[in-house]
DNA sequence: TTGTAGGCGTTATCAA
DNA sequence: TTGATAACGCCTACAA
């Protein structure tokens, strides 16, 4: 049915070979190189990638592995990703496992099936060992957001302990003592970081920690909206609560909402990721903010960097600054 | 370097032909199944799917390509479809088109190039010849949110005309006499919908419509802030807004509490698309909702059974209904 | 510059 | 049931 590169040397009365050279850049005389394009245009030829990709065991595609399409955060990031990507001519196939650990390794299989050149991931399971048959294969893999123990694998991330300190240290100055914080799952890594700030502030400041006032949940609304709900059935409850991802943050302002208490006077809050999300709610929110351009772009280079073969200072982590952006929904005591 | 069927083969000492047919189900003396099996684990052996599909032509995988991944409404349809396809032993790739309209060809493009078994999409552009190629091609297409006119296609989507007008009636049966409304892109199907139900609500109940409370934005959350603000301006201004998508929506929420307006009592709303979104927001919001997980079901089955050669009732639309979820964003009259 | 020929890793046909 | 062999569509020495 599809017209291949036989077909169009037959059309143009050349060789496959010569066929082949001008599509790929090559030389050919000026009257062939006419022969050929008019040849392509009739018969509607396009290139069989299937078969390029046997052939030349490259593909010019990057395989992108999130934990979920539905969390913005991650899909905005693959959007600046793609940006470079694009200009460097590698198309982009984006995969995500729905926060299941099964479902992680599967699809990392198909991408390395689909014989991608590269894999951008944002990784959950701690135990990926998987991802060093990619690297046997010489195809590169760069992680972000979460950092994995133990495998050699560049990283983009960004300042989680530091993000969390500056938060809670901004609640602690305004005179808050008893602060809550709504954490992720507690094997992940952005979750351990963020704790870690929370509990460093503390130290620092010689704050005693109250362990009630710590909560995990799964990084999803209904985790925010449960937790911030048993947070206010502390005795005495905080005063201030800290909420560490996007999705809890909106679960944790609903709960809010419905239980009618007043942001600031009743509770301080701050949330984490999506600045529009702080302007929509009222008083608007305080908020913890990743450089998702940068974390995207970062990425994409340091991806293309190791395709083509430049493994200088690997691995390398890079470890982005947050930014804390104050609404008015935190209060002095 | 990695292992081929022909190093299996060798490995187990039997032919190429009986690993192939091993590996593709088919019936082998138990003796050589053991050392096939045998040799697969020790070889690492994984088939080479690129080299599969050259030869057979199917990929087992289906493209899916949305105007953007930070739509949080199509990416959660997505997830649905999912659902289903690895169901039937399909993978997915999805691309999206960053609401670029060049950039829609070129991923339908990319898609056929990976010889993907089936297509769904959220298009864009108008005209969207090029689907027939895919069709020729024996490659069926799904589209998804937009019908578009001249194609013939298989299309599930929402009574988007009837959301509109129920959403209105519900301003009108208030009190409401100026509604304004900030809809999407003037040439998007949905969008086209959507006003019409608009018209014909004021038709029905025979009022007078104000060209000036008609804004085209473009669905983005900055159309929905600009426009908002737009229509307060207008003299007099609207009693009530209705916000035809999600993103929109957001926006003009930002800039109600920006300019500190009273919802319900200085403005009515009404929004478009996200149950979390309504209830973030206080006092809560009435919204228009999609059935996200039906659109997702539903393609993806339809998809499904044209990639069977089924092509009974092609092409088939499925207008699915929406629903209102009445908040406390409006008032009476 | 052009053409011939071999091979990439599978599947499929057809004898044996 | 098994195995030799010919495709699938492309790229790439190598020779002309």
């Amino acid at each position: 049915m599809a017209a291949t590169i036989k077909d169009v040397a037959k059309y143009a009365g050349v060789s496959i070979s010569t066929v082949s050279k001008y599509i790929n850049g090559g030389r050919v005389r000026e009257k062939n190189r006419q022969r050929i394009e008019e040849a392509i245009k009739a018969l509607d030829f396009k290139v069989n990638e299937l078969a390029r990709g046997l052939k030349t065991n490259r593909t010019m595609t990057v395989g992108v592995l999130i934990p979920s399409l539905e969390n913005i955060f991650f899909t905005s990031i693959i959007s600046y990703m793609e940006n470079i990507l694009l200009k460097n001519r590698y198309s982009t196939i984006v995969c995500d496992y729905r926060n299941d650990v099964e479902l992680e390794k599967v699809k990392f299989e198909f991408l390395m099936d689909k014989m991608v050149d590269g894999i951008i991931m944002v990784p959950h399971e701690e135990d990926i060992q998987y991802i060093n048959k990619a690297f046997e294969k010489n195809i590169p893999v760069v992680l972000i957001d979460r950092m994995i123990k133990g495998i050699e694998c560049d990283v983009v991330l960004t300042d989680n302990l530091n993000a969390s300190y500056n938060a809670v240290e901004q609640l602690i100055m305004r005179g808050h003592r008893r602060i809550g914080i709504i954490c992720g799952p507690k094997n992940v890594y952005t979750t351990q970081e963020r704790l870690k700030g929370y509990i460093r502030v503390h130290e620092d400041y010689s704050l005693q920690i109250d362990d009630r006032l710590i909560k995990f949940g799964n990084y999803d609304v209904e985790s925010g909206y449960n937790l911030l709900l048993m947070l206010l059935e502390e005795v005495p409850p905080p005063s201030a609560v800290f909420v560490t991802n996007y999705e809890m943050t909106v679960g944790a302002v609903m709960a809010v909402n419905e239980k009618n208490i007043c942001i600031p006077h009743d509770l301080s809050l701050i949330g984490f990721d999506n600045i529009q999300l702080a302007k929509v709610v009222k008083p608007s929110l305080s908020i913890v903010t990743q450089p998702i351009q940068q974390i995207g772009e970062t990425a994409a280079t340091i991806l293309l960097k190791r395709m083509k073969g430049d493994y200088d200072k690997f691995p390398s982590v890079y470890r982005l600054k947050t930014q804390l952006l104050l609404g008015e929904s935190i209060c002095n005591i």
